[in-house]
DNA sequence: CATCGTATGGTACATCGTACTAGTCAAGCG
DNA sequence: CGCTTGACTAGTACGATGTACCATACGATG
């Protein structure tokens, strides 16, 4: 695992220009830096735009340098979802009186979070529980039972709402994402509309408000989950 | 579009051989055969298993045969999608009683064919809506709507429904995908049980009754969405 | 000075999607 | 009949990708 100590015939005539401060600011390539830069590349060119050999140019490094810090390109994939995914304060609610209103707090924020980087719904189906994912099905796991949801139904409420929120955040990036086919979804819809009447009365796909859909329907949902 | 006419100069010397049943029953070769092959190869080598080489190979072409029948690799993926989530039978039920039973019904036949192709799941994300989903949607629609759903709880209450299949299908596959993982994630799991002391407790994570909790969270569903 | 662990990068290769090009074959037409 | 056309099938080749392999360089330690 360790380089080859096969002695250097040849001397190095390097003359230590540049101790420091390389061309532009070059820190020294740490996996929290790739992490945030596979981010910000995600963010920007979306999930196809993320090749190994543009992410070590906007690092200023080599290519090959990245794979010292991580596996490969899968490890850069769940390591930036992770990212994205951060939850604090699942801790400082002791004694909230509005448990109802923690967990859609919690969740409308983790909906909030995947919607600001939407390649990161796309991309969690294939992935792995991240701490950060545990940790807030430990807080909603703890905040329904204090609610009183019996312990038998605890996990199917738990995963309810998990599903919903997967579901909502997905059709929504999913949605934004085909800005470009608006046009063409729209016009695919109106001709189509004498095979679907009821929907395209009820206008479903045209329907823009997000979010107070995902807030009305996790309010039923949560009717439907509430004890007694 | 149309092939170049430039007259050959060489004779062809064919001989005409094997008029048909070329070596292994080569049909000639159609966009649906494609897509139902394309459907097997998925299904037998996963998503990333599905190359246009490896596609031609197994219907016995060459690769850029398939390009007539086909814009591109996407364009498959969206068939193979498709094909999967054929739905029949939404006309059938004209005057049923039971309009919750139908919509139970519906769901789980929805999440059956997409578990029956596991990749199906972490292709929806990405795709437009086809003609099968705006189908079920229609159906969805029609019989919330007679069940005595408010109007204007309508949408949220189909798009309630649809987050919920989406989100439990996809979580569903996901976790079945990992088999290889499951030693890990469970060694994870244990090893962080500390952290995540309550869901460890109720075993949230180990509890395998998929179509029970399904079936159960539905349940609860329905009952925030029941009218009245 | 020699050795080694940490870290970086260049080169090379297999594999991918697919553009380009060249064919084959059957039908239509003079 | 020969010639044209259009539907269809392929081979070749190109650029891009993930990454294995190898060669370094440098600070710390012997």
């Amino acid at each position: 695992m360790a380089a080859k100590p096969r002695g250097a015939s040849k001397r190095s005539q390097r003359t230590k220009l540049q101790p420091v401060q390389e061309a532009s600011s070059e820190s020294p390539l740490s996996r929290d830096r790739i992490v945030a830069t596979a981010v910000e590349l995600l963010d920007a060119r979306g999930i196809d735009g993320l090749t190994m050999r543009r992410l070590a140019d906007c690092l200023g490094s080599g290519v090959m340098s990245l794979y010292w810090h991580v596996d490969n390109k899968e490890d850069v994939f769940d390591l930036a979802l992770d990212s994205v995914l951060e939850y604090r304060g699942s801790l400082d609610i002791v004694e909230s009186q509005d448990w109802r209103g923690d967990v859609v707090h919690m969740l409308e924020d983790w909906r909030a979070r995947m919607l600001r980087h939407p390649w990161s719904a796309s991309l969690l189906p294939r992935r792995a529980l991240g701490p950060n994912i545990l940790g807030r099905l430990e807080m909603l796991s703890k905040t329904l039972s204090r609610a009183g949801v019996a312990d038998a139904d605890l996990n199917v409420a738990i995963w309810s709402l998990w599903n919903y929120v997967m579901g909502a955040t997905l059709t929504r990036a999913s949605f934004d994402l085909s800005d470009d086919d608006r046009a063409a979804g729209q016009q695919r819809l109106t001709i189509l509309s004498e095979h679907y009447p009821t929907i395209e009365r009820s206008r479903l796909l045209l329907d823009n408000d997000w979010d107070g859909a995902f807030r009305k329907g996790l309010d039923f949902l949560l009717d439907g989950l509430s004890p007694g």
